[in-house]
DNA sequence: ATCGTGGGCGCG
DNA sequence: AAAGCGCGCCCACGAT
């Protein structure tokens, strides 16, 4: 990412059938100057030695497959080249003339999520594009698009997002600590008791029982929503579906119970105690993560609904004895990345500190917190009615070049055109389907409703082209900060007192946990201290990555602790 | 039996 | 309370 006096060096690594890898290393022109074959069992070592003599850069097919089985065998990559990740990204961009040639070898293949995995399993067999040849042909078509973007930013994104592919690895193999005795403690103190067989925890048995019994009906399954919807018509309460939102604005006597049986039974399903046999052993929550997994450049999760993990369980993720949590987040990081990316000095200004609600209440623009909230999320996210819909207006005086940016890439995105990210990850292009439908509502003789549907779905498409600037380039800003904080942490002495886990992090400060923009470090109690101020050098360094000297502050929430609990 | 879809809801 | 973006996962249900 820096700029450095002589050209890294480059080492293709390529697994070529399940039980070989073959490594070439590159010269400065970029041919082969060494071949080694190696088997399972010396490439563990040789790999560490040529980190040990200096960090070269891993051309690798993508982490999922290259580095979970080298994690297994102990041995850790400091930067690499993700031809997978980066293919999506140099193929789809449209910051330069002539993108990647798309290559269906290059793409993701949808994730296979193991119950239970094993060193074997990570060790199954590569694709045909994964042999030495290819990776190095790919590897130059793609190097060729990052040095013709001339500005750098394509650079910088590709190194983030190979380095996204090894955090994702590491944090699959560190896991998350996660106390099982505490997470059973919160299902049986939220849902009762656990039942023996078959049957429903004791409080969501009262609650469900006191459903039926105002309804009416005592067998009436409460999670068939068409059943569900034809009860409360038949005692008088007249929702069109049986969401949260409308049923709270009834006042019946069964709004209450079902509110909380709802409530019960999602906990139950979603991270009860079938899920936790699933997804935690040995103390540690495995996710599955998939950087880049989501067209902005956010990544998904795999199994475990790893990002969805409700507030209510945070109770559970527990450092382990004589280690603790650095607990990180940004507040409102994408109406920052927003007001640095228009280079909108005023709403920088209201940026400024902790709150950048305060800050758009101070301009006077709106009256309270609230208000501000809704109107920058409005902006964000397109809202054109209700209360947040009503408040947009008022910020466009306010903040007119943030304004004119989301504007206008909503504009784009109406039109059937591509936005990019600051640093130049591109929207996908509509679906043909969506071009022909707009095509024919300009006919000279379109119907009515086909020309209605057609603005609605061009209204749709701005609307997610106009959030994906902004949350892309949060996205952006994450990465760079995840990267900052991987390096920092690799600067480390060793732990003086190993947790008590297993693994290649058993000893070693590690990143355990990563939610769009927030972390949680697990430390040694010893180490606390300097990885929190890894993790604040690690924000500014991003900010600065990004947008130099534009003065916007992206500050953090910080805090050291046992419990990942607010 | 198995698959795809829609409602609903958890997260940012 | 706000309805605007992006996800993954569970359940029921109808199609196969």
């Amino acid at each position: 990412m820096t700029s450095r006096r002589t050209p890294e060096r480059r080492i293709v690594l390529a697994r070529e059938n399940p039980r070989g890898w073959t490594a070439v290393e590159l010269d400065d022109a970029g041919e082969e100057r060494h071949r080694h074959t190696l088997g399972d069992d010396a490439v563990a070592a040789w790999v560490a030695a040529e980190e040990r003599e200096d960090t070269p850069r891993w051309i690798i097919r993508t982490a999922r497959e290259v580095y979970a089985p080298l994690l297994a065998m102990g041995v850790r990559l400091t930067r690499t080249h993700d031809l997978l990740l980066c293919h999506a990204i140099l193929r789809d961009t449209d910051q330069v003339a002539r993108p990647l040639a798309p290559s269906p070898e290059w793409v993701r293949q949808d994730p296979v999520v193991e119950d239970a995995p094993s060193l074997f399993d990570a060790l199954e067999q590569p694709t045909s594009a994964d042999s030495v040849a290819a990776l190095l042909d790919q590897f130059r078509l793609q190097r060729r698009v990052i040095d013709s973007s001339g500005d750098g930013r394509l650079g910088l994104l590709t190194s983030a997002e190979s380095a996204g592919g090894l955090i994702a690895e590491e944090m699959r193999a560190a896991g998350l600590p996660w106390s099982e005795t505490i997470h059973d403690r919160i299902l049986v103190d939220t849902l009762g008791s656990r039942p023996l067989a078959g049957g429903l925890p004791s409080v969501m048995v009262g609650e469900a029982d006191r459903v039926r019994s105002i309804l009416g009906d005592p067998a009436l399954n409460l999670d068939s929503q068409p059943k569900l919807l034809r009860a409360l018509h038949r005692v008088g309460v007249q929702v069109e579906s049986t969401g949260r939102w409308e049923l709270a604005r009834h006042d019946h006597a069964v709004v209450g119970p079902l509110l909380a049986y709802k409530k019960l039974a999602r906990l139950l399903s979603a991270n009860g105690w079938a899920w936790l046999a699933e997804w935690v052993h040995d103390g540690r929550f495995r996710p599955v993560y998939i950087p880049g997994g989501v067209v902005t450049g956010r990544w998904a999760s795999a199994g475990g609904g790893a990002l969805q993990i409700p507030r209510s369980l945070r109770r559970a993720v527990r450092a382990d004895a004589g280690w603790r949590l650095v607990v990180a987040d940004v507040a409102q990081l994408e109406p920052r990345m927003l007001a640095a990316m228009a280079g909108d000095r005023a709403m920088a200004r209201a940026a400024q500190g902790a709150d950048l609600y305060a800050g758009v209440v101070a301009t006077g623009a709106v009256g309270t917190r609230e208000e501000a909230k809704y109107a920058v999320l409005g902006a964000m996210y397109g809202a054109t009615t209700g209360d947040s819909g009503r408040l947009v207006p008022r910020l466009r005086k306010v903040y007119p070049r943030a304004m004119a940016l989301v504007d206008e890439a909503a504009r784009i995105g109406e039109d059937g055109g591509v936005v990019s990210t600051w640093l130049g990850r591109s929207s996908p292009r509509p679906s043909d389907e969506w071009a022909r439908m707009q095509a024919r509502a300009t006919d000279a003789d379109a119907e009515p409703s086909d020309v209605t549907v057609a603005r609605r779905r061009a209204r749709d498409w701005g609307r997610f082209t106009r959030n994906f600037v902004v949350q892309g380039t949060a996205a952006e800003w994450s990465l760079i900060w995840l990267a900052e904080i991987r390096h920092r942490l690799q600067q480390f002495p060793e732990a003086p007192r190993p947790a008590p886990a297993s693994g290649v992090f058993r000893t070693r400060p590690h990143l355990a946990f990563f939610l769009h923009d927030e972390v949680i470090l697990h430390v040694p109690e010893e180490q606390a201290e300097a990885a929190a101020d890894a993790v604040r050098e690690a924000a500014a360094v991003a900010t600065r990555r990004l947008f130099g000297d534009f003065p916007i502050d992206v500050p953090l929430d910080l805090r050291i602790a046992e419990s990942a609990e607010k």
